[in-house]
DNA sequence: CTATTGCGCAACCAAATAGTTGCATATATA
DNA sequence: TATATATGCAACTATTTGGTTGCGCAATAG
């Protein structure tokens, strides 16, 4: 079963349940009422996000609490990060591009 | 047939092909080279990376190169920045504990 | 102690997905 | 013009996935 963090954040449905238990760690019953689904159908997500670390739960009484791994997001961003130069790099090259027309057109070349 | 962003990229080999024509822009053929899937089923991956515009072709002669829409990978880090926020806030927190503590030593808690 | 509640888990099912095979089409080459 | 090459596309298959149903277990309430 593959199971890693790009996989996790491609369903709708768990990226709702990650963007609603960053705020506050919520139960599965509490996480279901916000979604058209079962507890069961959240039950399945919650599984796949801790399994890949995404998120830890904590047993109070017969509630469990489910809260974010807001650290592991970092990997996203990591794995972003290799862009991200790219595309500074293309506005460094817009910038430089555009320098030189204006001081083309300060020389009368326009 | 669902077709986003977050989709996309769940696809470890879709990934690697993303990584690939960042540099630059690559025929199927040359793609599939480098790793080891046949060229229909690369073919089938810039589809998918195609419809949802991660993806943009060039035709020349009988070679189609793909190049990859880098800003379209924003998206991404747009989604990223809801939880960005959160956790710079947690660093913020550390921070402003560490100099409680650090406070209290001063004045001989420890 | 019994009933209820919150939850996980396994079995099952329909839909989606990644990959293969076998074409068809257009461009290039001999 | 005949052949080779680069590619897309449709059909088929095995696997995965998201969801449902039903069960069992532990904690709480009555």
């Amino acid at each position: 079963m593959r199971r890693d963090i790009f996989q996790a954040i491609a369903d709708p449905t768990r990226r709702a349940i990650i963007a609603l238990i960053a705020l506050q760690a919520m139960t599965p019953n509490a996480i279901a009422e916000h979604f058209d689904t079962s507890r069961q159908a959240v039950s399945k997500h919650l599984r796949v996000l801790t399994e890949c670390e995404l998120v830890k739960q904590t047993q109070q009484g017969r509630e469990i609490y489910y809260e974010l791994e807001i650290s592991k997001m970092k990997e996203i961003d990591k794995w972003l990060n290799q862009f991200r130069k790219i595309w500074e790099e293309r506005f460094d090259n817009l910038d430089k591009y555009l320098a030189k027309i204006q001081k083309e057109r300060k020389h009368g070349k326009s």
